[in-house]
DNA sequence: CTGGGCATCT
DNA sequence: AGATGCC
C-alpha cells in the first residue's frame, strides 16, 4: 500500500503461489483471512486484488528499518520474523522515571487490558505507565519516519509483552499489569496459543491430557519432565503461568542468507540447474549487498516421493573455497555464481540420484557462517576458541554491537561487548522491573535502503572477541535456579553439577524411576568427560519387561505390505508406558535389534524390510529418522498418548530413545 | 499443509 | 543434517 497508496482503499491480498499470505484490512473485513487459499480468497471476495509477494525484498528492507528505527533508542531489539520486535525498554524507563519526580499523576497510553479506563492503576505501576508512553513515541516514530501502522504490547516479559500486543487490533497498544497476568493467560483458548509451543508440543502436550492453560498450570512437573526433560519441562510450565525470564537477546544481523522457490514439479537436472543458476544470481547479489563472505553453502531439497507426499527437507552443505567466497564480497557476482553452480549441483547429487526418476518441489540455497572482512579466523574448527566463541554454549546473535554501550547485560547475548565495562552478573536480578515492548508492523515497503550492516557492522565488528569472553559465558543459572525438585531427585553418587552439564535426554534417563529407585548400590558411577559420555558398570537391573516389544515384533512378523509394514511403526498396543525408562529400554531391547549401528525400527522385521525395493527402504527410512508418520492412520487413537511419541523417539536414529545405549560401554 | 524466510537446539 | 518454532 505505501508503494502505491491506491491500494489502501481496495480489498488487497498479498499472494504467494497459490496462498494469500497476508492482506489488508479491507479484505479481512470482506471475509479474507491469512494464509487463506487463493480460490477460497476469491470465492469470498471475487474483488480482491493481488500483488504477488513472492520476492521479500521490500519487506526485508522495510523489516530491517524499522528494527534500526528502533535500535535508535535502546539497542537492546530482538527480531522475531519480519514484523515483530522485542525491546528491552527499562533502561529508557528508569532514566525517564529518575526525571519525573511527580510519579502520582502518570496516565497510560492507549489500552490496559481488562481496565476500562486507562487511568486505573498507573500511579501503582509508574514503570509501566511510561513503558506505554514509550511504545506510543516509538509507534509514532515508526509511523512517521517509514509509514508504517503496528501495534505494541507493554509487558513484563517477551511473553507477556507480545500476547498482550495483539488484544486491541489494529494500530492500537495495550499494556498488562501484573495483577491480569492470570487473566490473560487463562484467555487462551488452547496451549497452541502460548508462544513457544508449536504443533509438535501442543501434539505431545495433548497427549498427555493438556488442552487448556490451566491444564498445563496444575499438571506436576515431574511427569512433565518425564516426557520433555528437566528444562523444556520447566519452560512450558513457566509459559504457562505467563513467567518468561528469557532476555531480550539483541538479533543484530542475520547469521544466513537464503533464497528458495516452490514449484509443482522439477524432474530434470537440466531444470534444477537452471532453477539453482536463478536463485543463486538473486542470492549473490543480496550477500555482496550485506558484505560479509560466506563460508558455507547449503542446498536443500523437498521432494515429492510415494512415502513422502509433501513436506520434510533434506539439506546438504559444503565449504566455500575462499577464492569464490571473495568474488561475492567483490561484486563479481557472475563469477561467483560460475563458481557455486557446480557446487550446488555436487550436492544435489548427494541427495539425489538423478539416473532414476525424481520429483523436486522445493529448492533453497543458503549462505552461511558469514564472516565480516578483516576479522580473524577465529571460529577455526581445530581452534580452542571455538570453545570460547559461544557457538557451543549459548549461540551469540552477532557481530553488531551498537556504539552506545549499555550497562545492561542479558547474560548471554550480550558477551560482545566485553570491552564495555559491566559485570556479567548485573542480569537476573533486573528482571522485576524488566520492561518489554512488543511493537508489530504490517510489512509494507518500498524505498532505499542503507543496509542495515552497512552502518551497523561498522560500528560493530569485532567477531568473536577471543578468551575474555569465558568467565561470564560459562554457566547458565537457569537450571540451578528453577529445579530444586529435580536436582533432589538424583540419585546418589550424581554431582548435580555434572548432572547440569548432560544433554536432556540423559537428564530425563538418570530421573526416571528405574534410577532413582532402584540404582545398583555397587559401584555406579557417572563420568563425564571432555565430551559428554556417561560410563556406567552395569545396565540398571529394572529394565526387565519386555511384553510389548514382544508383541510389536509378533505383530510386524505377520506383516507382508508396504502399508502395513509402515502402520506397525507408528501404532502399536494400547497401554504401552508412556517413558523409556520403564520398559522399553530392557534388555530386550538391547538384545533386539537395535543397537546403534541398526539404522531402521526394532519393530520392523529385518526380512520384510530387505525385501522391499530399494528406493522404498531408503525412503522409509528416511521417514523414520524424519520422525513422521508415513500413513496417516484414521483408526483411533487413544488419548492417553500410545505409542506415537515412543516410536517416533524409537525412528528417530541414534538421537533420540536410543541415545543412552551410546553412553553405555559396550558389553 | 499452504509460502519464503529466519532462529535455536540436538 | 534434521526437527522444531516463529513470523
Amino acid at each position: 500500500m505505501i508503494r502505491n497508496p491506491a491500494l489502501r482503499e481496495v480489498p488487497l491480498g498479498i499472494q504467494q503461489k497459490n496462498i494469500i499470505v497476508t492482506c489488508n484490512y479491507v479484505a479481512r473485513e470482506l471475509g479474507v483471512t491469512k494464509l487463506m487459499s487463493l480460490t477460497h480468497a476469491k470465492e469470498k471476495c471475487p474483488q480482491l486484488v493481488l500483488v504477488n509477494g513472492e520476492d521479500l525484498t521490500h519487506y526485508r528492507e522495510m523489516s530491517y528499518k524499522v528494527t534500526e528505527l528502533l535500535m535508535s533508542y535502546s539497542p537492546l531489539v530482538e527480531r522475531l520474523g519480519f514484523d515483530e520486535n522485542f525491546m528491552d525498554i527499562t533502561k529508557m524507563v528508569e532514566t525517564r522515571l529518575a526525571e519525573t519526580p511527580e510519579s502520582n499523576s502518570f496516565s497510560f497510553k492507549g489500552h490496559v487490558y481488562n481496565h476500562l479506563s486507562a487511568v486505573v492503576g498507573a500511579s501503582d505501576h509508574p514503570r509501566l505507565a511510561l513503558g506505554s508512553h514509550i511504545a506510543a513515541e516509538l509507534r509514532e516514530a515508526i509511523h512517521s519516519k517509514l509509514g508504517l501502522t503496528g501495534c505494541a504490547g507493554i509487558a513484563t516479559n517477551k511473553l507477556l509483552a507480545k500476547l498482550v500486543s495483539g488484544t486491541f487490533k489494529p494500530n492500537q497498544q495495550t499494556s498488562l499489569l501484573p495483577e491480569n497476568i492470570a487473566d490473560i493467560m487463562d484467555s487462551l483458548n488452547c496451549l497452541r496459543q502460548v508462544p513457544g509451543v508449536g504443533h509438535q508440543t501442543a501434539k505431545r502436550l495433548q497427549a498427555l491430557g493438556l488442552v487448556s492453560v490451566k491444564d498445563l498450570q496444575l499438571f506436576p512437573l515431574t511427569d512433565l519432565v518425564r516426557e520433555f526433560g528437566g528444562p523444556s519441562a520447566q519452560r512450558f510450565k513457566n509459559l504457562a503461568l505467563g513467567v518468561d525470564d528469557s532476555p531480550v537477546t539483541p538479533t543484530g544481523a542475520p547469521q544466513s542468507l537464503s533464497d528458495e522457490d516452490s514449484f509443482k514439479k522439477i524432474s530434470s537436472t537440466k531444470d534444477v540447474l537452471e532453477k539453482i543458476q536463478e536463485l543463486l544470481s538473486s542470492l549473490v547479489e543480496r550477500m555482496h549487498k550485506d558484505g560479509r563472505q560466506p563460508h558455507t553453502f547449503r542446498l536443500t531439497i523437498r521432494r515429492c516421493s510415494a512415502t513422502n507426499k509433501w513436506f520434510s527437507r533434506e539439506s546438504r552443505q559444503s565449504p566455500i573455497p575462499n577464492h569464490t567466497g571473495q568474488k561475492i564480497t567483490s561484486g563479481s557476482s557472475d563469477e561467483a555464481v560460475a563458481q557455486l553452480v557446480p557446487l550446488a549441483m555436487k550436492l544435489f547429487h548427494k541427495m539425489v540420484d538423478s539416473s532414476a526418476a525424481f520429483h523436486l518441489t522445493l529448492i533453497n540455497v543458503c549462505f552461511s557462517n558469514l564472516q565480516t572482512r578483516g576479522a580473524a579466523a577465529t571460529s577455526g574448527k581445530g581452534s580452542i576458541t571455538s570453545f570460547f566463541t559461544q557457538q557451543r554454549t549459548s549461540p551469540r546473535k552477532t557481530q553488531i554491537c551498537p556504539t552506545q554501550s549499555q550497562d545492561d547485560s542479558s547474560q548471554k547475548g550480550d558477551i560482545h561487548c566485553m570491552d564495555h565495562q559491566f559485570s556479567p552478573h548485573s542480569v537476573i536480578t533486573r528482571r522485576t522491573s524488566q520492561k518489554t515492548v512488543t511493537t508489530k508492523s504490517p510489512c509494507c515497503s518500498e524505498a532505499a535502503l542503507h543496509g542495515f550492516k552497512r552502518e551497523q557492522s561498522l560500528a560493530v565488528a569485532v567477531e568473536d572477541p577471543p578468551l575474555q569472553t569465558v568467565s561470564c559465558n560459562t554457566v547458565r543459572s537457569d537450571f540451578d535456579e528453577k529445579d530444586d525438585t529435580m536436582t533432589n531427585r538424583l540419585p546418589p553418587n550424581v554431582d548435580p553439577e555434572v548432572f547440569r552439564l548432560l544433554p536432556e535426554e540423559i537428564q530425563k534417563e538418570l530421573l526416571s524411576p528405574a534410577y532413582t529407585n532402584s540404582v545398583p548400590s555397587t559401584s555406579s558411577s557417572v563420568t563425564v568427560t571432555d565430551a559428554p559420555h556417561i560410563t556406567k558398570n552395569k545396565t540398571p537391573q529394572s529394565f526387565t519387561d519386555s511384553q510389548n516389544i514382544k508383541a510389536i515384533k509378533e505383530a510386524s512378523n505377520k506383516l507382508d505390505s508396504l502399508d502395513r509394514l509402515v502402520t506397525v511403526n507408528h501404532q502399536s498396543p494400547e497401554g504401552t508406558s508412556a517413558f523409556p525408562g520403564e520398559n522399553v529400554m530392557g534388555e530386550g531391547r538391547l538384545s533386539f535389534p537395535w543397537s546403534s549401528d541398526c539404522e531402521f525400527p526394532g519393530n520392523v522385521d529385518p526380512k520384510v524390510f530387505s525385501e522391499l525395493p530399494l528406493d522404498v527402504q531408503r525412503e522409509l527410512m528416511s521417514e523414520w529418522k524424519q520422525q513422521k508418520p508415513v500413513l496417516k492412520t484414521t483408526s483411533s487413537r487413544k488419548p492417553g498418548r500410545s505409542l506415537m511419541t515412543k516410536d517416533r523417539k524409537a525412528a528417530g536414529k541414534g538421537s533420540q530413545a536410543n541415545n543412552l545405549l551410546k553412553y553405555f560401554k559396550p558389553s
